[in-house]
DNA sequence: TTCATTTATTGAACTTGTTCAATGTTTTTG
DNA sequence: CAAAAACATTGAACAAGTTCAATAAATGAA
């Protein structure tokens, strides 16, 4: 179950046998069934996990009640409200797997100590960190400055494999407009072919 | 000059003074005019800044000639296009002085030193990536639920003193809406009172 | 297999925001 | 101070995207 942790971890510090299976043992796997929630608005986010397998999404719901997807995560991304989870206030988010998944969580209390007395622990954060918030910037740039049509061509050249295993539904709440309107760029580009 | 600079610092790590000097000696201050960029699109992004004096905008410029401003930074934030920067890749934004500013710039090279040599540094930039990537985030989750007249309205409660220094261009840019529509808006609130 | 639920499509009316062009106001700069 | 440049406002025509309602298609559970 923690071999792809394991690998994940090797490809972005450098660390001894021991470290490695010291902090590996700070996680607990944590099934998910398909629709099941792993965080509700409101709550506070108590874990940070790492996606063995599966497919989750992390969405808000406004004040229409429409859900805004933030992202997804499937094998090999971490998953938290990093809002919640550093600050320790009510999440604004859910957290529902998409698929079965499986998911391997450390507590905040886990991860102070791995930060504590693991000091690599600091690196391989600050880069995961540094990639996510990279990830969200270009999103950022690109939801400010393309058109809708633009962002969902992107998607399916960007994530071809994700691309598949989710509705478009998702799709449409990930890129920031109602499915319907999804619906009629589909068939707009269906026609340019 | 480095004082704000070690204020910052002592207000998120333990560190020895030893330590502070050694690391704060690795930047060198540079005064950027009014209407001066510090970074064009293109080019590599070499450096990290940390905003001492002044205002200055990071933004894009889209395939139609419209700005985006992705965030602003006064005194006290810290200033880079992280993806060029981390990447070595060629940036998407510009940076550009919205008031004669003074940044104090590290370099690549030596922020690499300083993670070997003072570990600290690690911890310091874990905190400092993770708090812009929170912002991030709260805004991402803004753009895409909200409508710009409460992009608007919120953006003046949450930065009221920021709000003075910019031009309703500038807020536009950030709100991702034309400077014509800002104008509707503020005429519609003003209208309310 | 069947019935219920979820997902996808479509059209029409509507809202939000853009674009362009004209005009007025403020700020900068020589 | 005067002229130029940058900034702000307004209106009209337009484009992008939403909402609602109806229908069809796909999926899932008993």
């Amino acid at each position: 179950m923690k071999t792809l942790l394991k690998e994940h971890i090797s490809k972005h510090i450098l660390i001894s046998d021991n470290e490695m299976e010291e902090f590996c043992n700070l996680f607990h796997s944590k099934k998910i069934n398909k629709k099941d929630l792993l965080l509700r608005e409101g709550e506070i986010c108590k874990f940070e996990g790492f996606v063995a397998k599966g497919l989750l999404r992390v969405y808000h719901i406004d004040q229409n009640g429409y859900e805004q997807i933030l992202y997804f995560a499937i094998e090999n991304w971490w998953i938290t409200d990093i809002d919640s989870f550093t600050n320790e206030t009510p999440s604004q988010l859910f957290i529902e797997a998409i698929e079965d998944s499986e998911v391997l969580v450390i507590s905040k209390k886990d991860k102070e100590f791995a930060y504590k007395n693991l000091p690599k622990i600091e690196k391989l954060f600050r880069i995961m960190t540094q990639k996510t918030h990279v990830a969200l910037q270009r999103r950022m740039i690109d939801n400010l400055s393309k058109t809708a049509d633009q962002r969902y061509l992107d998607f399916i050249e960007k994530y071809p494999q994700l691309f598949q295993r989710l509705t478009n539904l998702q799709i449409a709440a990930y890129l920031g407009i109602s499915h319907e309107f999804l619906s009629k760029i589909r068939k707009k580009i269906a026609g340019k072919k």
